[in-house]
DNA sequence: CTACCGGAACTTTTT
DNA sequence: GTTCCGGTAG
């Protein structure tokens, strides 16, 4: 078969098996593909091949795990495109519909989501949201104060969630995920039937809901075939992560597998806790008998040495059908096993191995410290805050979900949505002399269109509430009704004029949380309007305030600091991982059955992986006890599990001792001898 | 009955 | 830095 000119073009470059997975016909096609094997270069490169072939780009759609894995193949694809364009003429992909599966359904829902009785303008609860209202009717229903503990709002939603994502029955999960918690399955029944009433009534949706509807929509008789034509490729990557509702939801687009492309690693399968599992990508050939399978196994980012070393990591994994990567990028040392004394030890050693690297030529942002918890990286943030080092850190607590920014949102969802109990029950306490109980009547007494909270301008406030009152319902009256159509920045800066004399009186930090709230306001233009602002926020939130700010110049040098499970998919020069010790890696959390402890190992896996050059594992033998106190609070750790003697042979082991490391503790270091503070003084004075 | 304060306990990973 | 609880004051 001769290609053309151009779709050569496209090609070159790729292995034969990345080249039989760009260039595969319609039929189902399942690429496993092995860390660091152009997983991402080969779905771009189908993208495009699938345009130059003729496929319009608003019939192809992608589903990546982030918005930003979305955006960056998007971008790639317009590249790949724009070389052969000028031969093909074909455009470009931006108009592929990308995005998470949440995001995407979303779009879906608003655009279809009335032919199943959905109201166009539903707002969406993030994670935090969706507990709270969850809380709400669990106080309700009477089941906060019950003679044995009841499960907390947390776990409530996190089991609620499972049952909807495993599409299972309440006793099976109970069984299986919460053992603890058996003997409420008839509160816990009651309890979600009405949390989703609750739902209902208010006209929001929770992540789960947004999956859940997709999947329906897909299930109608007229709205779903409309939505199937829609589309002639489906692309889904990280395969390996989705749930079963995901995998029902692909099904009902595809139903021969006609079209479908899915690419995923067994062996980096992370997600379990929430609800993936990898049968989906392990029984997609079951599903579709006549899919073709196609396995990368050539790694193009490490150096073989590590690889090597990864490779025994997750050689020790029970169940696995990818086989051993390998590399031609011989050469070079082996990664390092360090053995640290404690967090401080390891802080200055990681810091120290940075700025060495650094020196070498190795931007900052060509490094990654990676660990299991975010918590884990405290020490290092302040060390690196001490010394200036800039950085920039993923996962763990988001910038969306500090109190101040979900305060200030609130006002907004509230005005957007003024059934919105779960924003009302945040906005209307901020106000000294309501609680949640005047703020549940008031809640009560909000009508549904018209002048939403005329009710409230007739409402008597306690003596306390006197001086803010009439200014709040001024506001809200004025956002929900004739403000509604100012610009967003506008907006933001009156909920501010309100909302900031409270903080003051709220927080004991105000000076930073103001400073957060003006650059909301400062990015609130960005959005088209109010209602996109909120849903984009939730679904994609910013996981940093420098995020929020823009991509950062392009001359400013940053270090990454991430979490194992951020760090997924993507690659550094060098990647430092630390607390690797049993209790951490695998985590404490995660060690009640073998299940769990393989994805612990996997989890291991995907960290090693992320390494192209350089890899330190770090191991601080002695910490700190946070948790007990100032005295005795040191215990002792082991070294991961997961680094048996048979592993650690492929590492080189180092001790970085403490003459190493920084001068920060002077009782640990005496000087040595014959060398006194005055004989210092001598040599330095001699030196000009 | 309601609001608010202080203390205690806990904090895995994320759309 | 929260969240959850119990006690106290209005």
């Amino acid at each position: 078969m001769a290609e053309t000119p151009s779709v050569e073009q496209l090609l070159s470059g790729l292995n034969p098996q990345q080249r039989a997975a760009v260039t595969h016909g319609r039929g189902p096609l399942l690429i496993v593909a092995g860390a660091g094997t152009g997983k991402t270069a080969t779905l771009v490169h189908r993208v495009a091949w699938l345009i130059a072939q003729g496929t319009e780009p608003g019939r192809i759609l992608l589903l990546t795990f982030t918005r930003r894995a979305a955006a960056e193949m998007l971008r790639r694809a317009d590249g790949v495109l724009r070389e052969v364009a000028k031969t093909t003429g074909r455009g470009p992909s931006s108009r592929v519909w990308g995005g998470t599966f949440h995001a995407i359904a979303t779009r879906l829902l608003r655009r279809h989501g009335r032919a199943i009785g959905l109201a166009e303008g539903f707002s969406v609860h993030d994670r935090g949201d969706s507990e709270d209202l969850m809380n709400v009717v669990r106080t309700g229903l009477g089941l906060a104060k019950t003679d044995r503990r009841f499960p907390k709002k947390g776990t409530c939603m996190a089991i609620y969630s499972r049952c909807v994502n495993s599409r299972s029955k309440l006793e099976p999960v109970l069984e299986k995920a919460f053992p603890w918690c058996r003997g409420w399955e008839d509160e816990l029944k009651r309890l979600f039937d009405a949390y989703v009433d609750r739902k209902e009534s208010l006209g929001v949706l929770d992540y789960d809901d947004l999956l859940l509807y997709w999947h329906a929509l897909l299930g109608d008789e007229t709205v779903g075939p409309r939505i199937r034509e829609q589309f002639d490729c489906v692309l889904v990557d990280e395969y390996q992560d989705t749930n079963t509702l995901q995998a029902e939801i692909i099904h009902r687009l595809r139903p021969d597998g006609q079209g479908l492309t899915v690419v995923g690693d067994d062996a980096q399968s992370i997600y379990s806790f929430r609800a993936a599992t990898v049968r989906n990508i392990l029984d997609l050939p079951k599903r579709y008998p006549d899919t073709t399978l196609l396995t990368l196994e050539q790694n193009y980012r490490s150096r073989e040495p590590i690889l090597e070393a990864a490779n025994h990591v997750i050689g020790q994994a029970k169940e696995r059908f990818t086989k051993n990567l390998w590399s031609d990028r011989q050469g070079g040392g082996r990664p390092r096993l360090v053995a640290c004394e404690d967090e401080d030890d390891q802080t200055a050693y990681v810091v120290r191995r940075i700025l060495e690297h650094r020196e070498e030529g190795i931007d900052l942002r060509r490094q990654a410290v990676l660990f299991r918890a975010s918590h884990h990286s405290i020490l290092l943030e302040a060390e690196l805050t001490r010394r200036e080092i800039p950085f920039h850190k993923y996962g763990g607590l988001k910038f969306i979900e500090t109190a101040h920014i979900k305060d200030l949102l609130a006002f907004l969802r509230l005005a957007e949505n003024p059934r919105d109990v779960v924003a009302g029950l945040r906005v209307l306490p901020l106000v000294p002399g309501i609680g949640p109980a005047k703020a549940h009547a008031l809640m009560d007494m909000v009508g549904g269109s018209g002048e939403p909270f005329a009710a409230w301008k007739t409402w008597r406030p306690p003596e306390a509430a006197r001086a803010a009152w009439p200014a709040l319902v001024e506001l809200m009256t004025s956002l929900a009704g004739p403000g509604k159509n100012a610009g967003l920045p506008e907006q933001v800066h009156r909920v501010r004029a309100f909302y900031s004399p409270l903080l003051e009186q709220v927080y004991d930090n105000p000076v930073p949380r103001s400073r957060d709230l003006e650059q909301l306001e400062q990015i609130a233009s960005r959005y088209r309007g109010r209602r996109t602002m909120l849903t984009e926020l939730t679904l994609d939130p910013p996981s940093s305030t420098q995020d929020l700010a823009g991509p950062p110049l392009l001359d400013d040098d940053y270090l990454i600091l991430s979490t194992i499970h951020s760090a997924k998919g993507l690659e550094w020069d060098c990647v430092y991982v630390i607390h690797a010790v049993d209790g951490n890696i695998p985590s404490d959390m995660a060690t009640g059955s073998p299940e769990e402890i393989e994805e612990e190992l996997r989890l291991f896996y995907v960290a090693l992986t992320r390494a192209k050059n350089w890899l330190d594992v770090c191991c601080p033998l002695r910490y700190y006890n946070y948790q007990r106190g100032t005295s005795d609070a040191h215990g002792y750790a082991l070294p991961s599990r997961f680094i048996s003697d048979n592993v650690a042979k492929f590492f080189d082991r180092v001790t970085p001792g403490s003459s190493l490391t920084e001068d920060d503790e002077p009782e640990k270091r005496q000087p040595p001898t014959g060398l006194t503070s005055e004989t210092i003084r001598r040599r330095t004075k001699g030196l000009w």
